[in-house]
DNA sequence: TGAATTTATAAAGATTTTGTAAAGATTATT
DNA sequence: AATAATCTTTACAAAATCTTTATAAATTCA
């Protein structure tokens, strides 16, 4: 396989500096750009494998830009954002970025999605099953076992973890889970929401204490953890 | 084996020569149709191993196609729907689709999709028989036998059961069972189906209080248990 | 740190779905 | 036409699922 691309669009050159050695360390081939209009140039000139948008740009909304690209592009887009910006990046989730990170980020987590992510983008959606750990789900038969035993899930449960799972690794905001399991102008269901996330931990985490699989992200969403 | 034929039904040229390329680069042959009624012709006197089927097709409604081409047409087909049409491609799927894709799509989902359902397609060997317990089905001569005794099932009672049986581990959902065994818009029979699912447990189950064949999947659908 | 917000969980309450018997309607058979 | 077989509908009971309530625990932010 030929060398991945990576589309960085930040105007802080010192983040791009820093994102631009460690990526390029890891394998990857670094494209940058320091301005919104400058990446959509790039982006449409020469689409590449992925996308890192810093959403605090100067010159255009990173709301606008995500947008624009999304109109288009299909691959993952990870936000960058600043701290305590959470209304940016819960819009930046619900508007189809892929994923968030905060700055200042650990760089071991960054390349952590993006491996994620570019090897998920191809392969998930064609599978008709997935084993994470000691959990398997096949939603051809609409079937989950957990250390090979069956688990029995109800409707919701069974549509709440697939589509949990069929997003693997990627934060879904509470309002997305909201919309696409309970249905679209629903009354606010949250609380349910938060009662069928502890019975499917319950049936699915080996400690429901210590969840690994479905994980927090706190005022954001949740998010099935990624398969390595 | 010898070049997948796959028939494109659309009415629009750009996208029929946009599919027509894409796959026939990927080693398929292409068969082209522009109206609902020449690809219903082009199916019927050349089968093809797959079908794509736009649902917007201005001479015919879509789903009145894809129920007249899954008369007798068993193999794949992958429903082709702009955005936000969902209505549509859920009454599609409950008419037996196989899959659907929003225009724009990308062709690499297209192609992978395909390849899923062209590699599945052949694996899906019809058998003439079944055993599962002590319960026996001859698809052939309709007969069913409960420790080796035959069992006088009803017209519909024997095609509610084959079906599930043909399903043996995956969970049809009412609406897919209905669509099957009663026809397609059929009023509601779902209070029918219900009383057959009774009558069938009490002839098949040994303890029809505590059914281990067909299994109730609340609020989805039935399941015949899993063999294996 | 400590108040405020958000999340987790158990348990009660409400709603929906499912199962079953039996009556009524329809269709097929003699 | 009468009878038998099959299918649909009605009515109600039982079971399962979902939502809400109440409260505790955890997290965030000033």
């Amino acid at each position: 396989m030929s060398r991945q691309e990576i589309l960085v669009i930040d105007d802080e050159a010192q983040i791009r500096k820093l994102l631009e050695i460690t990526l390029r360390n890891n394998g990857y081939k670094v494209i940058e750009a320091s301005t919104a209009n400058e990446g959509l140039v790039l982006a449409a000139s020469h689409p590449p494998d992925l996308i890192l948008l810093d959403i605090g740009l100067p010159d255009e909304n990173g709301q606008s830009v995500l947008k624009k690209l999304r109109e288009w592009y299909q691959k993952p887009i990870i936000i960058l954002s600043v701290q305590n910006d959470e209304e940016n990046i819960i819009n930046a989730l619900d508007n189809d970025a892929s994923d968030y990170l905060t700055k200042p980020f650990r760089t071991g987590e960054l390349l952590a999605r993006i491996r994620a992510f570019i090897r998920n983008s191809d392969v998930l959606e064609e599978k008709s099953n997935r084993t994470i750990g000691n959990l398997f789900i096949d939603f051809k038969t609409r079937t989950v076992k957990k250390n090979n035993e069956l688990i029995k899930l109800t409707a919701t449960e069974y549509t709440l973890l697939s589509l949990l799972i069929k997003n693997e690794g990627r934060v879904l905001t509470h309002q997305y889970i909201l919309n696409q399991v309970w249905g679209p102008n629903q009354a606010d269901q949250s609380q349910s929401l938060r009662v069928f996330i502890a019975q499917l931990r319950k049936k699915v985490e080996n400690d429901h204490n210590n969840p690994e699989l479905i994980i927090t992200e706190s005022r954001v969403g949740y998010r099935f953890v990624s398969s390595t």
